[in-house]
RNA sequence: GGGCCUGUAGUGAAGAGGCCUAUCACGUCUCCCUGUCACGGAGAAGAUCGCCGGUUCGAAUCCGGUCAGGCCCGCCA
């Protein structure tokens, strides 16, 4: 009967097997240390008998073994117990050895960030690169908590399209056979269709840009957290943003304590659960920022990478959060999106705001037009044909019924990257595809 | 797409015309070591210095090209 690591404590005296990998050796003579990794952590076993160091000769770091011996409460041992003399079976021996380290931290500069992605196979192994994606599916398991919490329904859209229609970035394109269809580059028109039915939906879902970006901040295919919710206004929607990012942040601060200092994670400034998250407008950000450092951006309509940094530095400085909700954008500008609504008061202006968090844009959020005329003419506006079959079935929905709705995309890695101080977002994916890597 | 930068054993780094027959650390191999946890000690193997060409008596080092990457900007989330 196997015993996981996490559980050796609870043995102590009993004859246990342990199931996992050789993660390091240690050998000082007459006694032997190894480390055997499986999905809980680390169990420490102590050799003795030579017969059994001797079977281990040859055999790197990666070899699957089957341990059994006595649980033994140790202090000087990691985690307070250790295997006592132990049997050692060998089932899959290893006799090459790994082509990166996996038991001690691995290089994150950017120079290596190739090596490192090239070897990500077995580079995921180190438990320093583990804890980057355990962290990630906490992310995903207090995003599902925050939607069930509040009555959202999951859903999955496809993501081959006949073609793309939301406009803004490059969608790629693939044979179909012998049409032509495209990735899609978000779930926009779906999850908004889902409104119809369900009222709040979200989905955890990759999503293809053909943007010949190359950023730290930038993926071809990345997770978005994409949510829709029916019934709402602009300043509920924000604050559903808002408290969302804390309860994230907080479940994360929670269950991944060792994570977090593994990556010497500063301590996260952010507002308390109930309470706001600050909010600045495009203008006061480009205003302030002229003053601070002379540069100069406020004939744009959108903020400069430079600008977002530094505005989270302020937020965190002067009003006690890491995260600013930059509202104020223009109705006019090309931000706009035929679906965006307009504020009803200033129709200038969107509802519409980025979620900035660390000095990076993690969330676009806005309230959708949902009056089917009004909907029509912002389409034709743009230059867009509601007949066309990429825009029929949404135009559809509207004409039967929509109420008010609004919601967000949500990148996941860059979040990742974020809460753990990552110089890239690439490090935040298993397998991360960018402008020049398909592969692994 | 534009600008700037990098490429040296499996990994990470040093070397900036001759001291290079290329140095160090980790890893690997052999030996010693009974409380290690980035164990320690002694020794060994491992690199035609990304590739092609040029300058030079002499190139890892300078120049040109090329390939592979990175950072910032643009685009975009």
């Amino acid at each position: 009967m196997r015993v996981l690591s996490r559980d050796i404590a609870k043995h102590i005296g009993k004859k246990v097997e342990i199931q996992g990998w050789v993660h390091k050796k240690r050998l000082l003579g007459g006694l032997t240390f190894i480390n055997v990794r499986d999905r809980s952590g680390l169990t420490q076993v102590v050799i003795q008998d030579k017969d059994e160091v001797e079977k281990l000769r040859g055999l790197q770091i990666g070899t699957v073994l089957v341990v059994t011996g006595t649980a033994v409460e140790e202090s000087r041992a990691p985690g307070g117990a250790e295997l006592h003399d132990p049997m050692l079976t060998v089932m899959t021996s290893v006799t090459d050895e790994p082509p990166i380290e996996i038991d001690k931290p691995l290089g994150h500069k950017p120079d290596n960030l190739d090596t490192l992605l090239d070897n990500r196979p077995i580079g995921l192994r180190n438990l320093q690169e583990t804890a980057i994606f355990k962290v990630q599916a906490k992310v995903l398991e207090a995003f599902r908590n925050f939607f069930a919490d509040n009555d959202f329904t999951e859903i999955n859209s496809p993501k081959l399209l006949a073609e793309a229609t939301e406009g803004g970035a490059e969608t790629f394109k693939l044979d179909y056979f012998g049409k032509t269809a495209t990735l899609a580059q978000s779930a926009q028109f779906y999850k908004q269709m889902m409104v119809g039915v369900f009222e709040r939906v979200y989905e955890t879902n990759p999503t293809f840009r053909a943007e010949p970006s190359a950023t730290t901040r930038h993926m071809t295919e990345y997770i978005t957290i994409d949510a829709e919710i029916g019934f709402i206004d602009f300043e509920e929607l924000l604050n559903y943003a808002g408290n969302c990012l804390i309860s994230v942040v907080q479940a994360v601060q929670k269950d991944c304590a060792a994570a977090l200092k593994m990556w010497n994670v500063p301590e996260i400034v952010l507002p308390n659960v109930g309470e706001k998250i600050p909010r600045l407008t495009i203008t006061e950000i480009h205003d302030k920022f002229v003053k601070a450092t002379k540069e100069d951006h406020t004939s744009e309509d959108d903020l400069a990478p430079a600008e977002e940094r530094w505005v989270c530095d302020y937020a965190k400085k002067n009003l006690g959060s890491e995260a600013v909700l930059v509202t104020g954008w223009s109705s006019q500008s090309k931000t706009f999106k035929f679906y965006h609504r307009a504020n009803e008061e200033n129709p200038e202006l969107a509802d519409r705001a980025d979620l900035l968090f660390r000095g990076v844009e993690i969330t676009t959020l806005s309230m959708r037009e949902h009056r089917y005329d009004r909907l029509i003419a912002q389409l034709k506006a743009n230059g867009g044909d509601p007949e066309s079959p990429g825009y029929a079935p949404l135009l559809s929905v509207y004409k039967y019924g929509m109420p008010p709705h609004g919601g967000w995309g949500w990148g996941l890695e860059r979040t990742v990257q974020k809460l753990l101080g990552l110089s890239s977002v690439k490090e935040a994916s298993l397998f991360p595809r960018d402008i020049n890597r398909l592969a692994p």
